[in-house]
Formats: C-alpha cells, structure tokens, sequence
DNA sequence: GCGGTACTGGACTGATGAGTTCATCCGCAA
DNA sequence: TTGCGGATGAACTCATCAGTCCAGTACCGC
C-alpha cells in the first residue's frame, strides 16, 4: 500500500517498470536483513537483483533513498508476518502459543541476525530522522497487535480492567527486542525465551484466576507495594 | 588493565607506545559508539586522536583488530560504570534506585546512541566471532551483578528461595537491551523506563512481603506508575 | 505505425577507504 | 657515545563505492 515513492517523485511506473523497482527493493532488504544496511553496496543489490546501475538511479534518486523503501519494506513484512499469529489473539494461550512461535523461529536460525525491525533501528536511528520516525511507527503499529490483543483479553474479563494493554504491549515488545539482542549475542534462543516468559508472567499477574488459566504455573502473583519515588 | 594484544603480538612496548595505543583505542572507542563500527573511518580515529597511518599500522594488524580492542575496553567501561551502582546490591530498593539512575542517564540524550554493549552487538555479531564470543562475555559479566545482587536479597530473605538469580537477571537485561533500543527509536526513554519497570514487578512479584522492606509501603497498587509515566 | 517516454546496458568519474612503504626520529642501554 | 629497536610522519597504491552520462531499446497511447 501506499508505494510512496518519498522524494523524487518519479513520473509513472509501466508495469514492468513497477516490477524492476520491487525487485530492486525486495533484494535489497534481503541482502540488508543478513548483511546490513552499511555492508551492503549498491553494487551488491544490483548484482543480486540482476538489474544495472541505470536502472537503480532510474528508480532511486540514491541510496538513502532505497534505504527508506527497504525500511518501509520491512515493516510490512513483519507486520504481514505477525498479524496472522496476532489478529486473533484474546488469551493468555493464545499469546504462549505466539511466544512458542517466535522462539521456534528464532532457534531455528540459532538467533542469528535478530529482529529485522531492531537491527535496522540500531543501525539507523541516530543517522537518519525519516528511517528513525518509520520504524517507530512501525514499532507502535506492531504494538499494537499486542496491545489489541490485550484489549480483547480485558473485554473476555481475562485481564484485569485496571491492566493498561499500552504499558503491557510495550513492555512485552521490549523483552522481544531484548530477547532477540541477546540471542543473537549469545547464539542461543533460550534468553529470549527467558526474556518472554518474563513479559507473559507480567501480563499473567494481571489476569483474573477465575477465567480460563490453562497452565497450571506457579503464582506469579506481583504484588506490587509501592510507588518508585522520582 | 590485561592490554591484550590479541592476535598481532606486538614487541614491546615503550611507556609512551602504550599511551599512543592507548589513545587510539579511547578515540576509536568513543567515535564508533556515536556513529557506529562501519561508518567510523581509520582515517576518523587517526584525525581524532592527533596521530597518524603508521601509527594506527605500527599498533594494530588491521582495522577488525582494532575493532576487537574497542570491544574489550567498551565491555570494561560499562563494567567500570555498572559496578559502583550494582556492588552493594541487595534490596528491591537499590534495584529501583539504579532503574532511575539508568533512565535518568538514558532520558538526559533523548535514548540516542542506546547501549554501547547492545548497539556493538547488533552490528558486530553476525560478522565477528570474536566479536561476538567478547559480548556475548561481557554481558554475562553484566548479567552476574544482577545475579550476585539478587543472590543477596536471596540470603537476606528478600527474595523467594525458589527465585532463579540467574533467570531473573537474564530477563533484566533484556528488559535493559529492548528498552534501551526502543528508547533510541522512539527517542523517549520511557519506552526504557515501561521495560525495566516491568522487568522489577517480575523480580518483585518473588519477593517475601514480610522480609525487610525498608520504605513503609503504601498498599499495593497495581502497575508502577513511574516520575514522567507517558 | 508514429512519437514520445519509460526502460536498460555499460562505460566512466571522483572520492574515500584500507593497507603499504620508507625514511627519519627518539629513547634507552651497554 | 654509539647503536638498536621502537615510534612517527608522509607520500603512495589499489580496491571499492556512490553517483553520472549517454546511447540505444522497448513499450504505451494516439
């Protein structure tokens, strides 16, 4: 949606056209993803992509410009990735079964390269204003499927309605980032499912006993005494 | 301390061959921790540092080398700044006193430029194994003051005898790490301060109410509302 | 089928980066 | 004092990278 091309605003795109730019763009966030943004060459995608040089700058006005169509790309690619397992999602089951999903995946690449959207923030942020602002709204719309979720959960009378789904949804992905950070370190998925079942107790400790609780966990019960001064 | 002269081995070195040495390392070390690893040219560090190529070639085989050093000596400036704050650990209280000395530091530069471990790691760790091993190293080291603090409050009885010191340390990192990313991007460390706040109701919810606990604590409320909660 | 515009190939430029070479300088010890 | 090895300065090579140019081809609308 919304193909955006940012700055230079090309004329109209043939379909064939069209199709030479995605596949520009589709190569480059792949080579991006396992490379990153700074160690991947223009030469590099056009090679990749089987394009030329002209064809490129035909498209793009310059790198940075690519990069920002690889920025947005990613985004849509997790959040089409994650929206299915999330869409859904009303339950603390539902969410364990996503935190089984995610481990899954990230072991199965022993936490290699990490979270498409945290590596390119980490490379990003500080340097480029326009990527910085996508991928934190990229953040919030990811979040968001959380913090839905969580909602839903709240209406079933599962969370406690005094649970505030943002902070939760927030800290939920933080232990994500951070988990993946650290798997990748690590070369070994169990810190971030050590990172998520920490979040998921968190979100349980606000969950009502009474409604369906499949896991027959330990009390997770945190209690929380007092307010943090300044 | 430990100069480390990993796979060059220089000859000897002069006091003030170590001090040249040294001040490269310094100057790489702060450079590549703003702009990052790749973006920081040897001709960068040498401008910066006031000395010349041969230099930068007489010290170090080539630029990963250098690079290796500056992993190390980040890893020990981050020791050096955590272990004052985490030494005498040993109470929920001191926990909450080093979230606000964290997030403070975080909030004073808006979240950018985020861990100095964290953002070497994300751009290091798929590329160097050496690398990658002295992180992954490093934050367990990091992770140990955690550990040996909540081990304390374990042998005070503040903390529950079942509590695992190392998982709970592990998912305080990746609190750490995950909100200090989404600090960086959403420049807004309360991104950081919902993480950790959610990584101490975790540690907190392993607490025994009735062991000593300091502050008169106001009944329970329910999530930490913090200083500038968003 | 005709004109124009999008599309493509490929050679070229200029800058920058890593790494080299070499002559010289300096400090220390016999 | 002399000499050796470490320390330093500066010019140089070579590869790579972003970005340009231009000529030629394919395609779309009329």
């Amino acid at each position: 949606m919304a193909s955006a091309q940012s700055t230079t605003s090309k004329r109209r795109l043939t379909a064939k056209g069209a199709l030479t730019r995605e596949r520009i763009v589709s190569t480059a966030s792949d080579l991006m993803y396992v490379q990153g943004v700074e160690r991947t060459s223009l030469d590099d995608v056009i090679e990749a992509s089987g394009t030329g040089k002209s064809q490129m700058y035909h498209y793009f006005a310059d790198k940075s410009e690519l990069v920002g169509e690889v920025v947005h790309t990613q985004i849509e690619r997790v959040i089409a990735n994650q929206d299915p397992l999330l869409r859904r999602l009303d339950s603390m089951r539902g969410l364990e079964r996503w935190r089984d999903a995610v481990v899954a995946g990230n072991r199965s690449r022993r936490g290699a390269h990490g979270c498409p959207l945290g590596s390119l923030s980490s490379e990003l942020a500080d340097y480029s204003e326009p990527a910085r602002t996508a991928l934190s709204t990229g953040f919030d719309a990811w979040e968001s499927l959380f913090a839905d979720g969580l909602g839903r959960m709240q209406e079933k009378g599962e969370l406690d309605d005094d649970a505030d789904p943002a902070a939760l949804a927030r800290g939920l992905m933080a232990a994500l980032q951070g988990g993946l950070l650290l798997a990748q370190a690590k070369r070994d998925a169990d810190s971030l499912a050590i990172a998520l079942d920490m979040a998921l107790a968190h979100i349980r400790a606000r969950t009502t006993p009474s409604a369906s609780r499949p896991r027959a966990s330990r009390s997770d019960g945190e209690n929380v005494p007092d307010t943090t001064d300044h």
